[in-house]
DNA sequence: CGTCTATTTGAATGTACTCAAAAGCGGTGG
DNA sequence: CCACCGCTTTTGAGTACATTCAAATAGACG
């Protein structure tokens, strides 16, 4: 992984401009800040398929794609994959609670696509929360944000039918739907491949 | 609702006692900080059965359960309650999207029995923030850990049968789920509470 | 064109739900 | 002490939703 030295190439900067964009939306930094902020991150390209952490490593960074698409899974008990979101530009990547209290992860995260983020180490993100106090903000706006979000999906889990969650999931990500497989759209919906495939005759034959 | 002056009672004393005892356990805080952080919140009784919230008003405050336990839960589009979590002693309770951001709950909390927590409000909190950086780093903590809860939840629930999930949900929280009925143990687990009693017989009948 | 993988289909099975009825279980008052 | 009330739990039959396993089909790519 090359780190681009003082001379960014113009993609690159790109990124840096979406991640910008990204804090100003949440909290108000003033552009020094912002310059701070961003500083301390690197680019990364990661190759479709490849991983970006795989569960039982210790996760080392925290990340902000800006390009492609990841899926976030945890093995179940059974050796099934369940997913529990995927990640375009704009979202952040990494197993939390891995990266913060630097234990064993339970999560993988995989390219679903050639992707590109950014991403910042743990020593270099606590760097940040003590040189720039709204950092804490931002990042448990973030987290909040994640929290709400999740809680809302426990209870369409529990209150909804395969076909709604089908329906509501390409209702709210169209483009991250389009983009998948059917074994990945069953893994985060909790259902089987086969009946996802069983969904869709359904649907098509409906209309 | 009666607040109490300059001279707590020793009742209240305690709860703030435990408060502390969080505080120390996620963050360092010096004694001066501690009592800061204590001072805004205001000790609240709620008998059994009554609401702390209704899903539809505005979440006024942050609450940390000192006695009792609470059950906070959303409606589903057709009408069936669905119990997030449970909260007894040491546990936060809020509708937090509700709180932070002063848009209408969706969330209801309730007082499974006669309770006690202390209870700050969000321009308190937000002067805590201002006064106390430290503030802004417990409560991502708190975030980040009920995200992490939450995330597990998710994931059980799609990987195990409704009787994994009794099972689990009584080793993991025996003290609440003592005193819950049926129809609370139904709406966490996300099934009837007719499938609940068949499955205690199995479990019965199989020992 | 053949190979590899993903998707579809069907039959049999299992898990959980619905609805209705019966049984249990404190309280409360006669 | 018992009879009755309201509430929760249990039970059962019938049904709906989702899974499993195996086989057929369709697409993508060299």
């Amino acid at each position: 992984m090359l780190k681009s030295d003082g001379a960014h190439d113009h993609h690159e900067d790109g990124s840096r401009q979406l991640l910008k964009e990204y804090v100003r939306r949440n909290v108000d930094f003033g552009d020094p800040e912002l310059d701070a902020f961003c500083e301390p991150f690197s680019q990364r390209t990661v190759a479709r398929n490849a991983f970006l952490l795989k569960a039982g490593q210790v996760c080392r960074f925290e990340g902000f794609v800006t390009r492609g698409y990841f899926r976030l899974y945890a093995e179940d008990p059974r050796g099934r994959e369940k997913v529990l979101y995927f990640a375009g530009p704009d979202w952040w990547v990494t197993d939390i609670d891995s990266f913060t209290n630097q234990v064993t992860a339970q999560l993988s995260i995989q390219a679903l696509e050639c992707s590109e983020l950014l991403v910042i180490s743990k020593t270099d993100k606590e760097r940040l929360y003590a040189a720039i106090p709204k950092v804490e903000k931002l990042f448990r706006i973030m987290t909040q944000k994640t929290l709400v979000a999740l809680q809302r999906r426990l209870i369409g889990t529990h209150s909804l039918s395969a076909e709604e969650r089908y329906l509501l999931f390409f209702s709210d990500y169209p483009e991250i739907a389009r983009r998948l497989t059917n074994v990945h759209i069953a893994s985060y919906l909790g259902v089987t491949p086969e009946f996802v495939s069983k969904i869709r005759r359904k649907l098509a034959t409906r209309r």
